[in-house]
DNA sequence: GGTAACTGGGTTTTT
DNA sequence: CCCAGTTACC
């Protein structure tokens, strides 16, 4: 390393500027001081995993900064809020950068509907158009999905869900529906005219009904910026741009960044291609693989030497590492000795919880907190049985990932009666709150709404058509909902608004739920957590684009005298490190997701999850191997030999760690003869006496 | 006709 | 545990 106080010394009159460097590089290794100040574009920063990419981003901003960039003219992009709002606040933290302009930051989706908020008139929107979550997609498309023959009881037809699956891999790959089907949904094939049918009209409902999905926030700030009059300017908004995780990005992403940065000058992509792991929403490394062919001036930095784990965890993560031609990557520890990774062959499920509570405990145990400690499963459903063993021994954790508290139904129904009043020609939202009144179905909904007209001004000032619409029994409480609801939408404040919604629901709230206490106890936190935002549109925008993984968290960041294990998917888990990893249910179908395998794509996807989760242990990972799972005989008998348990486990991955055998499996009862004909032998003799 | 209550089969990952 | 399909009730 050299040392930058001396070049300082001797430097003359380019003084400051080399004590302004040293000042934001001080702290960085050669690679990463390489790409940190970095001179032209476009450069791609190949960073491995636990190399620095945080910090090394955060010193290039403020290296630009130092060469006089103005920071409201950096734009920085990342695929997450959590990464987003920790970059922005290393960066403000950072040296040289306590002026009042701030670099501007955010996920692709929050910074496009900023765009598209500013200048809604330009995209054809209305003012109040609603940004409805995959959720709302999915309802809006079940209520299509009659119209367009794809609802049947002779032939097995796809669900809303998996139509909705299949209409963002379109967008986000920009491929036509019959590729994507074929592809990725093969049983859907014969069904590609219906889909395609249905994805015309559903895009066609989204226009007249003022919504935009996450797809659209992508689309429209691609045409905002291909567009010739507008492109320009949003183009000329900045110098710089940074684009994190960019393994990560889809089609309409890619072209994003192609728009905003034409030649690459101003241009830095930082990402690993393999930890690839979002394919399944239509990102592709081979977007990053590309950026030379897109870029012909692109320079490559690569950031090698991990500072998060030992060398022998890091051996086993690059025996596991694809690679791909031209981006080799092999990380270097920085870090000392440390155990072999811990393989741990299991009997069954049962085993394998046993296992992970007693090494959980005994790091406990040995001073470490819970909370240094994490499971990393591949599907949410993976820690059901564990999570059973962390009760019964009083372990307390924390699950990430899976359900959120957004997807809950009493938090949809509050949602969906907020967007009601933030734009009256959202339908779905409107259906949604009609039927939550008792004795309103899907029908008396769909008349009710046909009778407020949704798509002309006002539709709340026909409510009284609307009640009459609706079967006796519902018309008392729909009337008084729609009565609160009207007196709402003349409130002014955020707050004032978001009570008064959930003040009109309330009956109708305790007439479905059965612990509808605890449950507007939930939404009248969410009211609070409302109450901060501009406006109800804002909030409600925040809520879908970054849900609350649960209620708790509402309440602010939890005491730091709590103590918890931490549970989460793979998937969530990116970007974070532990000191302690345990990384169960390593068996084919498993991990790899059975899911996943009809295709080569698919298994290289999963190879990368497990890098991904490999690279997420600091000081010891635990890899559990249960030989049979309950439902899934996959067990085949050599598999009880340390051969293949996951096809991820070769000879080279085997031997870079420690083989374990967890207890025995139980003894089998040996058995004299048929234990029921003693016992109705015995039987009989009472009946005989 | 329309809704609610019941039952049986299936479950990846998320901005 | 959630959703689709079916049946029972208004």
């Amino acid at each position: 390393m050299s040392s930058p106080q001396q070049t300082t010394l001797s430097a003359g009159d380019v003084t400051f500027v080399v004590v302004f460097e040293s000042a934001v590089l001080d702290n960085l290794d050669e690679e990463q001081r390489r790409a940190a100040a970095w001179p032209g574009g476009p450069l791609l920063v190949l960073a491995g995993a636990g190399t620095g990419k945080t910090s090394t981003l955060v010193a290039r901003t403020s290296w630009l900064r130092g060469q006089g960039m103005d920071p409201g003219r950096i734009l920085l992009l990342t695929f997450t809020r959590r990464a987003a709002d920790e970059m922005l606040s290393r960066i403000t933290a950072a040296p040289g950068l306590a002026s009042a302009t701030r670099v501007r930051g955010g996920t692709f989706h929050a910074i496009a509907h900023r765009v598209i908020r500013q200048h809604a008139e330009a995209f054809s929107l209305p003012p109040r158009f609603t940004v409805i979550d995959p959720g709302d997609v999915t309802d809006l498309l079940d209520v299509l999905r009659g119209n367009h023959g794809l609802i049947s009881t002779e032939r097995r037809t796809p669900r809303a869900a998996v139509c909705a699956d299949i209409y963002t891999r379109c967008v986000n790959t920009q491929l036509p529906v019959t590729d994507v089907v074929r592809a990725g949904f093969p049983w859907c094939t014969s069904f590609s005219v219906q889909l395609a049918e249905m994805f015309r009209a559903y895009v066609a409902h989204k226009r007249g009904h003022g919504l935009v999905d996450f797809d659209d926030l992508l689309l429209l700030w691609r045409a905002a910026l291909a567009d010739g009059a507008a492109g320009p300017v949003l183009r000329g908004m900045f110098d710089a741009v940074l684009v994190d995780e960019y393994q990560d990005v889809n089609a309409v992403q890619a072209d994003i960044v192609r728009l905003l940065r034409p030649d690459g000058a101003g241009l830095t992509c930082v990402g690993d291609d393999a930890q690839a792991i979002y394919g399944f929403r239509g990102a592709d490394p081979g977007h990053l693989r590309r950026l030379r062919a897109d870029f012909p001036g692109l320079t490559v930095v690569r950031l090698s030497r991990n500072y998060r784990s030992r060398p022998n965890v890091l051996r086993l993560a690059n025996v596991i590492r694809p690679q791909s031609p031209g981006l080799e990557l092999e990380l270097t520890a920085s870090r000392t000795s440390g155990q072999r990774p811990a393989l741990v062959r299991c009997y069954d499920e049962a085993t394998q919880a046993r296992e992970i509570c007693a090494r959980v405990l005994a790091a406990r145990e040995s001073g470490m907190d819970l909370r240094d400690q994490a499971v990393l499963v591949r599907s949410a459903h993976h820690s059901d049985v564990l999570e059973v063993e962390l009760s019964a021994r009083g372990i307390p954790y924390v699950k990430y990932g899976g359900l959120r508290f957004t997807e809950a139904a009493h938090v949809r129904d509050f949602l969906a009666a907020l967007r009601v009043i933030t734009n009256p020609a959202d339908d779905i939202a409107w259906f949604r709150v009609l039927r939550l009144h008792d004795g309103i179905g899907p029908v008396h909904a769909r008349r009710i709404s046909d009778a407020l007209r949704l798509t002309e001004p006002a539709p709340l000032a026909r409510r009284n058509e609307a009640v009459a619409a609706a079967p006796a029994r519902s018309r008392e409480a729909l009337a008084a909902t729609l009565d609160r609801l009207a007196d709402a939408a003349l409130l002014a404040g955020t707050a004032e608004q978001a009570a008064a919604v959930l003040a009109a629901i309330d009956g109708p709230l305790r007439a479905r739920y059965a612990d509808a206490a605890a449950r507007i106890a939930d939404l009248q936190r969410l009211t609070d957590a409302a109450a901060s935002r501009p406006s109800l549109h804002d909030a409600l925008v925040e809520l879908a684009l970054d849900p609350p993984v649960s209620a708790s968290d509402l309440a602010g960041p939890p005491r730091l005298d709590e103590d918890y294990l931490v549970i989460s998917t793979i998937h969530s888990a990116k970007g974070l490190e532990w000191p302690v990893v345990h990384l169960p249910h390593l068996i084919d179908g498993a991990v790899p997701s059975d899911m996943a395998l009809a295709t080569p794509d698919g298994l290289d996807e999963e190879r990368r999850l497990f890098y991904v989760a490999v690279t997420r242990a600091r000081d010891q990972l635990y890899l559990y191997a249960p030989l049979r799972l309950h439902h899934h005989r996959l067990a085949r008998d050599d598999r009880h030999s340390l051969g293949q348990i996951t096809r991820f486990l070769d000879a080279a991955a085997i031997a870079a760690c420690h083989p374990i055998d967890a207890t025995p499996p139980p003894p089998v009862i040996p058995r004299s003869g048929p234990l029921t004909a003693q016992i109705d032998a015995a039987l009989d003799t009472l009946w005989s006496g």
